[in-house]
DNA sequence: TTGTATGCGTTATCAA
DNA sequence: TTGATAACGCATACAA
């Protein structure tokens, strides 16, 4: 009734119990014969090893815990699966969290991957208390942020420079006339994504020669709803703005919605850019201007790094991967 | 250096390994002098426990598992959020894996997670192979189906009758006097929804007297790029077809969106329906006429149930949940 | 090449 | 209320 273990295999098969976990871990030390019939054992009793009891005797889970902001949306789903493909095909299997944009909520996310073994980490972001690395330091434990890219910060990073990025979009906007300018942001406090992002405005505002105190800033959790929430807010203001300058392609997105709805044709009326290349972004109509981030590329990087650090034992490098402009129609010079 | 122990914090506390766990687990049974000493080196040495030998121990891991077809869309993902927040409140908490609608994939994910000891399984529609619920049933591990309530099925389930509700889908827009209707599906093999949500427009073509081998269905995978596509494709035929109904939203918006490019008017051109809605399903231009699908009772129902399975060790009853018609502007009489 | 024996960190049983 | 100790299932050092 109860499952198989490795004794139940060992017993059926006639071998020791060492006979047989060695044909599951390092089939090539036991003669074929052998192998052939504890596997048969194996598979009659649909065996199926104790993970816990093999992380326990191993001090090794083979897996890697990753903790994002959120599932939502899919912001994060794109480098994700590719992070999750690299490490499978280097033996790992991935567990993720979310931590819905909450600091307790991971940090208490981090502790269950960490006393679920996990041999490494990957957050999203730099900016948390200074006890959860404190923590993960104590704990001893191969620790990667992704998404952000910072040499200086405590833990290595593969990421791309968010603030240059939101500069370039805005400098174009401002190039292509535009005056009148707003954004709608992710929420600040604790994103340092958001905050470089609002930072790269301003430093392209101000690059122009205009008052970046000026530019209103809705800030607003990523989504499509919320989005067009504070969209229809900033169309409501006067003088209203030419360009929304979005954090986010889901935020964008519901903007270009509420757009419509509110009678404004895009780009004409107003210009609004996004970030992220979401695959959202192309089908939009008009398609819609923004950032586009390599999350693969990123995905796959993060994996190999991750996987470098646990098993070298060795803090690497970080890593910048340069993101793209994607100039589409839904930025435009003011009045079309 | 290593991470401390329960025999660290005993030691530190001047009490026994036992008295430790019982602080952790029972606090009652422990006075309160001793508990705050206990508690005291706790935190001074940062003590997480270990997963691994915790379960090993206990036979608990209050560990729930869920596997997804995709995290590559928002189709599960508000109903999986709620089924976390209420597996959060019971005192479990869930890992998702994700099978990319692949039977090999879903089967290895299903041992992963229960050789990492999982007390229950969430799976996604009752299509597999039978060997699967064999090894489900001989390692004694309560597993729920969800997204597809079928009574008479192997495996208890919480969902809701996608073939019905296809069926009204299908009957409201001939009803509303279209004649040359066309599907995009998801792909039928080995998903029971997709299945049952062409059975059920072929129910309502036939109820209509009309002949459902003339209405043409386009299989491809969920996704607004192929959406894209098999709009496309099914816009180059002649007769060319009045509406599109589709076997999901995002094929929906992502057929809306090529539709603009084509220069087709939704819904004066041709109209399109689709299937979840989900946010974006409100917020596209025009809104989408979909089915809503009650995804956050669904988890929340899902979790109760799974709680149950695994706490009273008995099989429970199937949940079925209604879903009801959205109509919405993308739906409208053939030539607007 | 195979078997024996030990330890991994925790919970639970039984005594004290 | 607390402590000693036996599992839990597996990997591995060491012996044969």
């Amino acid at each position: 009734m109860a499952a198989p273990t490795l004794d139940d295999v060992a017993k059926k098969a006639g071998v020791s119990t060492a006979t047989v976990s060695r044909c599951l871990n390092t089939p090539d030390r036991v003669v074929k014969a052998t192998r052939e019939r504890v596997m048969e054992a194996v598979k009659s009793l649909g065996y199926t090893p104790n993970f816990a009891a093999r992380v326990m005797a191993a001090k090794r889970s083979f897996t890697m815990g990753a903790i994002i902001p959120t599932m939502d949306n899919a912001i994060f789903a794109r480098g994700l699966q590719a992070f999750q493909e690299a490490l499978h095909e280097s033996g790992y299997t991935l567990l993720v969290a979310s931590s819905a944009y909450t600091p307790e909520i991971e940090e208490e996310q981090i502790r269950a991957l960490v006393s679920r073994g996990a041999d490494g980490l990957l957050l999203i972001g730099h900016e948390r208390d200074p006890s959860v690395y404190d923590f993960l330091a104590r704990q001893n434990i191969p620790t990667l942020v992704a998404w952000s890219f910072d040499a200086t910060a405590r833990l290595p990073s593969v990421g791309f420079d968010n603030r240059a990025a939101m500069r370039a979009v805005t400098a174009e906007v401002i190039a292509q006339g535009h005056r009148r300018l707003a954004m709608i942001s992710g929420i600040c406090a604790g994103n340092d994504r958001a905050t470089a992002r609002v930072a790269g405005l301003r430093d392209a505002v101000v690059a122009a020669g205009m008052d970046p105190d000026a530019v209103p800033i809705m800030e607003t959790h990523y989504g499509i709803e919320t989005g067009a929430a504070a969209f229809e807010d900033l169309m409501a203001r006067t003088p209203r703005p030419t360009a929304v300058i979005c954090g986010n392609d889901v935020q964008a997105v519901g903007a270009m919605g509420i757009a419509a709805k509110l009678g404004l044709e895009v780009p004409c009326d107003v210009s609004i850019t996004g970030f992220d290349d979401l695959e959202i972004a192309t089908i939009a109509s008009p398609a819609l201007t923004t950032v586009h981030v390599p999350h693969r590329d990123m995905g796959r990087a993060a994996a190999r790094v991750l996987v470098e650090m646990v098993e070298d034992k060795r803090i690497p490098a970080s890593v910048e991967l340069a993101t793209e402009l994607r100039l589409r129609a839904s930025l435009a010079p003011p009045g079309g």
